[in-house]
DNA sequence: GAATTAAGGATATATGTTATCCGCGAATGG
DNA sequence: CCATTCGCGGATAACATATATCCTTAATTC
């Protein structure tokens, strides 16, 4: 169980859009060039955000991308599932229904005993990403990361940005 | 991100091998039959738990698996992660180190911030599957199961346990 | 009109999952 | 001793998914 690294990708383009000056876009070309990433594919990621309308995107030159809402109402949650998707980490095949001691056409009540705990805990992993905004891995990122490169990014970012 | 089907089939295996009395073993062969599944994978499973310790096995007629250590000493993430393996589903491969505006040779102090929220999910889920035991699977089993499935199922088991 | 952009389709490559087959050595039962 | 039954590991193939590139189209800017 591994996830893709688009994530990881997705999740650090948002942190910088979520810097930008109200009104103004992003290309994935800028941000593919800051982060060191494949342009095409990483345009692929930023559909992804775009088609779960976290973002808001606009064509020709000085086009590109904007958040969508506020970072304060985007959780990672919406980023990791625009990227991921939503479907659970685990699936359940029914592997009791071929119990050879089953009567012919018996119904489960219930899902299995052994998806539920798996399903549990898939949902502890999402209530955990739920709870983090994308404005607070902004407050995070702008204590952690030295002021000279977190602002020198930043006046990269705005040369850049349309 | 999706967990492999082995899981499934592990966490029922154990289940199965927890209701066995003392001593004795179970096949692979009965295993899949119980299962509907393709034996020859289904031992590339049961091979990680034991390779994880968590079963112990026999050869020859008769032979086959047994649980190594109580079903209340066995946790869902010990059989998931013997399967899965240990390995965080979130890899962090360092982007924010390609950043233009670095200086060169400049060295991180502390993992991202990005990797640290979702290795945090990362281990809530880790600590749910934790909490819940191979035992209180096979309560839950057995009160959930319809009693005469139930028992006719142990009963094509043990015809088979050597 | 020329340049730039996001969007989406087609395609190629790499990796991982699922599955099967075989040979080995150990244990059982006759 | 011998045939059978096992777990184990290696090799291999089929299939799905992740990663990556290329191209066309339509919208927008200047
Ligand atoms: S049958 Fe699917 S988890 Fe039990
Ligand atoms: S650089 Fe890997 S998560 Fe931020």
């Amino acid at each position: 169980m591994i996830l893709k690294s688009q994530v990881e990708w997705a999740l650090h383009c948002c942190a910088i859009l979520a810097g930008l000056p109200d009104g103004s876009y992003l290309s994935t070309k800028a941000l593919a060039e800051l982060h060191g990433l494949p342009k095409e594919y990483l345009s692929k990621a930023l559909q992804s955000l775009s088609q779960a309308s976290l973002v808001e995107t606009t064509l020709g030159p000085s086009g590109g991308y904007r958040l969508a809402r506020p970072s304060s109402e985007i959780s990672f949650l919406d980023i990791v599932e625009a990227v991921e998707g939503k479907a659970r980490s685990f699936t359940c095949t029914n592997i009791r229904e071929n119990n050879p001691c089953r009567p012919a056409g018996y119904c489960d009540s219930k899902p299995c005993a052994v998806a539920r705990v798996m399903w549990e805990a898939d949902e502890a992993w999402r209530n955990t990403l739920r709870r983090v905004r994308l404005s607070d891995l902004v407050d995070t990122l702008s204590e952690e990361v030295p002021p000279d490169i977190w602002r020198s990014t930043f006046e990269w970012v705005l040369k850049r940005a349309g």
